[in-house]
DNA sequence: TTGATTACATACACCTGTGTATGTATTGTT
DNA sequence: AACAATACATACACAGGTGTATGTAATCAA
């Protein structure tokens, strides 16, 4: 049984301080990437000694978890699927953020990194169901013509967030064209999804 | 004047040592990535000392540099782009080559180290220009519509390229149903090139 | 109020990578 | 043959990051 006290001061103080180090390393990895985000860099940005970062996260991939999994809040998707066009519309909105990044650098940090590999490509499955086709079943995906679109488009959010990631947060010259052709693709996908309920 | 020597031992020692730690350079960006391709690893994969990196690369970014042309040279574009099919085609024998991961995390390295960035930057432009939609004139490419197309066909292979890089170079499970997409869309842009031709 | 726990900060030893200076053997020049 | 240049290897000093142990102030339970 825990005892519940009026102000619980220290909790919301340790709540803080790791929420500092969590957004530190994401502010880090946006900016200097996975090679130079160190422990000593994410204790300068988070104003804290390394005392605080280790008693918060002994293991560094613990970090880089939370982290990733900050990240895919902040970009969630759009709950209201009930189009292909709606879809993209909302993903283009999420891979567009800086935050997009770090999801990208932390992809490859888990293949190239052993020590932290296991754990984060764990945490990195996990995330990734929020993203299957199965999230859209109002989108009218599911069956295999519906699906390969789907991950076609899927495949070009994240082309477009690499293009991003690669040019210091930038829309690349061609990138609008792209945009454009994922609607006519979505609308496209969508219309067709209407027939066949008709 | 230059005194030619027969043997010209000395060229040819020198040559091959540049050519393997370019190598090692290569084959370390795939195996461990941009953050543990150090100059110790480097030259422990060239079977050389320091001191020979140092000689032949004293400016780190000029070996990188190396390493990317080469992996270009490595992954070039077929010759003949007389459809786009065959673009689409010949774009992914490239993408999912181990050899493409080095382009990535060098993409990423350039935005992130300051200290390599406006070089290697360079480097990329230049060999971007292979990739141009210029080049593909004969597959119809150059109009807006058929632009839109070209662009979206390759941003899907980076796409592809990036899935390969952060699993370990093995095809993800719906890869295979993305390059189709790709290579319908590819062909009904053919035809209509066709169509306006006639 | 006293002891225990939490949430940090401080400090030291260690390791790895880097810059740079210098040594040296082979090759090329005259 | 003597000198110079190339192509490395060796060695040292230094910087930056990490692991870990210990110190300490604030909070909490009794």
């Amino acid at each position: 049984m825990k005892a519940q006290t009026l102000t619980n001061l220290n909790d919301a103080r340790s709540q803080a301080t790791r929420s500092r180090l969590v957004q530190a390393t994401i502010d880090s990895l946006i900016e200097h990437g996975y090679s130079k985000t160190t422990g000593v860099e994410i204790c300068r940005r988070a104003g804290v000694t390394r005392g605080a970062l280790n008693h918060h996260f002994p293991d560094y991939s613990a970090l880089l978890i939370d982290a990733l999994r900050e990240v895919y809040t902040t970009l969630k998707v759009e709950p209201d699927a009930s189009s292909l066009e709606r879809v993209v519309r909302s993903g283009y909105k999420n891979v567009v953020q800086p935050e997009f990044k770090v999801v990208i650098e932390l992809w490859l940090a888990s293949q190239n990194d052993p020590a932290i590999g296991d754990k984060l490509a764990r945490a990195i499955a996990e995330s990734a169901y929020a993203f299957s086709p199965k999230s859209f079943r109002r989108a009218g995906i599911g069956e295999p013509a519906a699906n390969a679109i789907y991950y076609t488009l899927f495949e070009l959010l994240i082309a477009i967030g690499l293009g991003r990631a690669t040019s210091g947060g930038k829309a690349s010259a061609h990138e609008h064209m792209v945009f454009e052709t994922m609607l006519d693709l979505a609308r496209q996908q969508d219309s067709l999804g209407v027939k066949n309920n008709e």
